[in-house]
RNA sequence: CGCGGGAUGGAGCAGUUCGGUAGCUCGUCGGGCUCAUAACCCGAAGGUCGUAGGUUCAAAUCCUACUCCCGCAACCA
């Protein structure tokens, strides 16, 4: 049997319709289930939507909707914007799916069974008009940050999670587990700033708004909504504290949470302890990638510079926009996209280095040997540093693509591209096409070319879906090895633009209208 | 002194572990080629490697101080 990788994007909160930056989680996530797929692994590969809490029932009621109204909608655009974004998850889970609601239940219960959960008082800065609590931190000039008015404290009734219990255990698997949190800086991040100072106890439990998940011993309270949203990941594979399914010992622990950096500490210390208490165990890693900005500057409504994913597929093709997310998301800084940017990327690596060399070389193809081309095998020196390039790829990619460095697997694929570029002078076909007794030498050249194609087609396959499929249909073959085959026969070849080039002033104008 | 990350030609990055000609992609300029989407190939200009000291025959790389930027600083998802 293959191996098992299961792999996740955090769940994304409904509060609005989400802009590229949001966007870029599930691609960089489609990217590697899609990679993983390819090289044999039995993927599973989870996202959706997380639909609890204050703020979604506060911005239902602004627009005069009921809170599952809300999110009906709200989820229901994000999905359509996975799907514009051409992304192959298995399972798009809700927060508000029933099922999950009564396993949360029983997970609340079970750890309360168990002692983790117990009922305490939450004791805080409290605005009575805002009805709101406030951290010392939140305030403004020890004021509501809302109305400006004083706040006074105050205590309620609430369920505590024993966080500090599995302090110890979490140091000393963090320590030991290098791979569990990355990058590494976040791992200091949280050691650091969280868990060596002291873990306090969480507040597991709301009743200060009703739009979540009924505490079933207590029907007053909600569950805290990252009890609730963190519990997806193991609710929706068969999870049930009285005996899980088949199932769920079959997937978990998940391979990877990949998650945005923002929300690595819930990842990272909230969600073990959480797994601790039920006995499981702890995915292997959890990988909190960086921000996408727009001119530098992170995209906000009200400074009105968000982009969203379905404007700019509109505006460049679908696989034009994964592979700037892809190629251009480092992985210490935040990435930033600009139309500029995308633009320049798209005519120099897409329509130039990609694009210009498949229909450059099947129209030779076309044109010198009426689309039938086999390997005549007149080799000469010159070949071999393409050849070797061409099979040292499926290495170089995993390497990177294990580091889940995608951008520098594009580049391995792309610097194959550009090779085959510079092969084309250094061969120069239109020359021995004026001479009849080279045509078997004219032959390989462009047999060699022609696999070199095949082969950075299929390995862009992850990445550009779309365009690796066009690849091969141009190609006209079936052939999916992924190093050179020495005895392919290309025929009734099709050349057509993979990608437009564009013309940026024109485009740019168009888009401010 | 709260913790951590970063500062390398116009842009984005690599190089810093174990010091020894500063590299890549893009942009700009010049040339070549003509199969191709003004494309492709070659070449050039452009950097006191954040600042100031120090160690050394030699420092982007080691040490010290400083400046600037960014993330995190807990019950907001």
């Amino acid at each position: 049997m293959n191996k098992k990788y299961y792999i996740t994007t955090a769940i994304a909160y409904t509060s609005g319709k989400p802009h590229i930056g949001n966007t870029y989680e599930i691609v960089l996530a489609d990217a590697i289930a899609r990679y993983k797929r390819m090289k044999g692994y039995d993927v599973y590969f989870q996202t959706g939507t997380d639909e609890h809490g204050e703020k979604i029932e506060l911005k239902a009621k602004e627009k005069g909707v009921t809170p599952k109204e809300f999110v009906d909608d709200i989820s229901t655009e994000i999905k359509r914007i996975w799907d514009i974004m051409n992304t192959s998850y298995d399972k798009f889970v809700r927060t508000t799916d029933p099922n999950h609601e009564r396993i949360v239940q029983k997970i609340f219960d079970k750890m309360y069974d168990k002692g983790d959960i117990y009922k305490g008082e939450y004791k805080g800065l409290y605005c009575t008009p805002c009805e709101s609590f406030w951290t010392q931190s939140q305030l403004v000039d020890g004021k509501c940050p809302d109305c400006g008015r004083e706040v006074e404290e105050k205590k309620e009734e609430a369920y505590f999670f024993k966080l500090s219990k599995y302090q110890d255990r979490l140091i000393k698997y963090i320590e030991s587990h290098p791979e569990f949190i990355k990058p590494e800086s976040r791992k200091n991040e949280m050691l650091n700033n969280f868990i060596k100072p002291g873990l306090q106890d969480l507040c597991v439990s709301r009743t200060s708004f009703d739009w979540g998940i009924p505490v079933d011993i207590d029907k007053k309270h909600v569950v805290y909504v990252w009890l609730d949203a963190l519990t997806n990941y193991i609710t929706n594979i068969g999870y049930d504290p009285d005996g899980s399914s088949e199932e769920f010992k079959y997937w978990w622990p998940a391979d990877l949470h990949l998650i945005g950096k923002d929300i690595i500490r819930f990842h990272t210390i909230y969600w073990p302890c959480f797994l601790w208490s039920l006995d499981l165990e702890l995915p292997k890693q959890v990988f909190g990638h960086p921000w996408l900005l727009t001119n530098s500057d992170k995209m906000s409504k009200s400074k009105g510079n968000t982009i969203y994913a379905d404007d700019l597929v509109n505006l460049f093709g679908v696989d034009a926009v994964r592979y700037y997310v892809l190629h251009e998301i480092p992985f210490a800084n935040d990435g930033n996209l600009t139309y500029d940017l995308l633009i320049e990327r798209t005519n120099t690596d897409l329509a130039n280095t990609l694009g210009n060399l498949v229909n450059r070389t099947i129209t030779m193809a076309n044109k010198y040997f009426d689309g039938v081309v086999t390997n005549t095998k007149v080799k000469e020196e010159v070949d071999n540093g393409l050849i070797n390039m061409i099979n040292n790829l499926d290495s170089k990619v995993e390497e990177k693509m294990d580091k889940l460095e995608i951008g520098f697997a594009l580049d391995e694929i792309f610097d194959v591209l550009r090779r085959s570029n510079k092969y084309i002078d250094e061969t120069t076909p239109w020359q021995l096409a004026k001479d009849e007794g080279k045509k078997d030498r004219l032959q390989t050249v462009l047999y060699n070319l022609l696999e070199s194609i095949r082969v950075c087609a299929y390995f862009l396959r992850p990445f550009l879906t779309k365009t690796s499929e066009e690849i091969f249909k141009q190609l006209n073959t079936k052939d999916e090895t992924n190093v050179f085959n020495h005895n392919n026969v290309y025929s009734n070849m099709k050349p057509e633009v993979l990608f437009q080039r564009i013309d940026k002033d024109k485009k740019l104008k168009e888009i401010i209208h």
